[in-house]
DNA sequence: GTCTATAGGTGGATAGAC
DNA sequence: GTCTATCCACCTATAGAC
């Protein structure tokens, strides 16, 4: 298994300075995303930031601590961007416009979204970590489930099966279409399938 | 990481005997869908097989060639399984629901696509087997296309993106479906958004 | 072909100095 | 909070007897 290239220096830090334990975060969250939970080390951690394996483990004592961290701060994460689209958009295409955006800035640097990094790797994952997936998985649904049926009564979206059954038809479809775009390295398999998954809402 | 359970007992013999390299692959197979790549070792087939891994590195001298040997067959018996559809059904969205009848079947005993699998691990593997995953997944969206066109022009399906677009949304929506269904150990889950997948064909 | 034995490396994790 | 040093389990892989 081929190992990520090495560096030396720390991270940029953007602005202001996050704190050791983001930067570990801010590294590891990258590793999961394009290698898999299984697929780094402490190690390769430490040798991107320039400190040793010892120091990681003063933040996060075990690997398992450190995936739960990480899933719990990209659900945070998540959670806002959905609050932050609330805000700013109040049409249900358009909502879900800016949610695709989403998957597709994490597509950008050839990442998997995390969430569905792990759930390949759900089998092997702890307990916890695989709760974390579900309520992830979860949220991505219930509120796609909303925004879906405001676009049925608004007359925007046309589909026959209930809404969350849909809901779980485009997660699913966002999800796989990062995976089987990343093989190909070509983040605009992503976009095209995207675009179809919400062009299908409004046939009927 | 929690291992899998050992059993001491070789592997049920359907019918006539495989050989051993053909129980290595069945066990290494059923342990990359459900665990990933790196989620299993020499070790893991071994106690499965009862058997010692220095026996299997005669069968298979480095894991990387088992991997390349696992996806091979995994092609072949697909490309087999896509002509027997050809042989056996006439009507493009019967094909279709054959093609996603060969998903639902690995589904079951809750596996994941062996393709799909590896190709959220695709960063970590040696280069020919991520040559034979494009591959593999190039075979896929061809042969959708085909059928795909073949609908349209009986007027069966009715979509306004070219076929190869199409085909890559089906791929996708299918291969993300699993990823996630596997997460909630709930194959109705897949069964019910490859349903709608199908049925977004019939719409425009 | 399968075994025992072992090499050489890496995994996560800890103790204790600074 | 970060370091050096180390532990032990596990990894892939090989040598050589049977």
């Amino acid at each position: 298994m081929p190992r990520p290239a090495k560096r030396i220096a720390p991270p940029a830090r953007t602005a202001a300075a996050n704190g050791t334990a983001q930067d570990i975060l801010d590294v590891a969250e990258h590793l999961a995303q394009t290698r898999g939970f299984n697929g780094f080390s402490y190690a390769d951690i430490a040798a991107r930031l320039g400190v040793t394996k010892a120091s990681l483990h003063y933040h996060f004592p075990s690997k398992a601590g450190l995936g739960r961290a990480l899933i719990a701060r990209y659900q945070t994460i998540f959670n806002d961007a959905l609050g932050a689209i609330e805000r700013q958009a109040r049409d249900p295409a358009e909502r879900l416009k800016r949610y695709v955006a989403l998957f597709e800035a994490v597509m950008s640097d050839d990442r998997m979204c995390l969430c569905g990094m792990l759930a390949a790797e759900y089998a092997t994952l702890p307990r916890p970590m695989q709760k974390q997936l579900k309520l992830f998985f979860d949220a991505n649904e219930l509120w796609l489930t909303g925004v879906l049926n405001d676009g049925c009564r608004a007359g925007d979206f046309g589909f026959r099966e209930p809404a969350a059954e849909r809901a779980q038809v485009i997660l699913g479809a966002l999800e796989g279409a990062m995976l089987v775009a990343r093989s190909y390295g070509d983040p605009r398999r992503f976009r095209s399938a995207a675009e179809h998954v919400l062009g299908d809402l409004r046939k009927i």
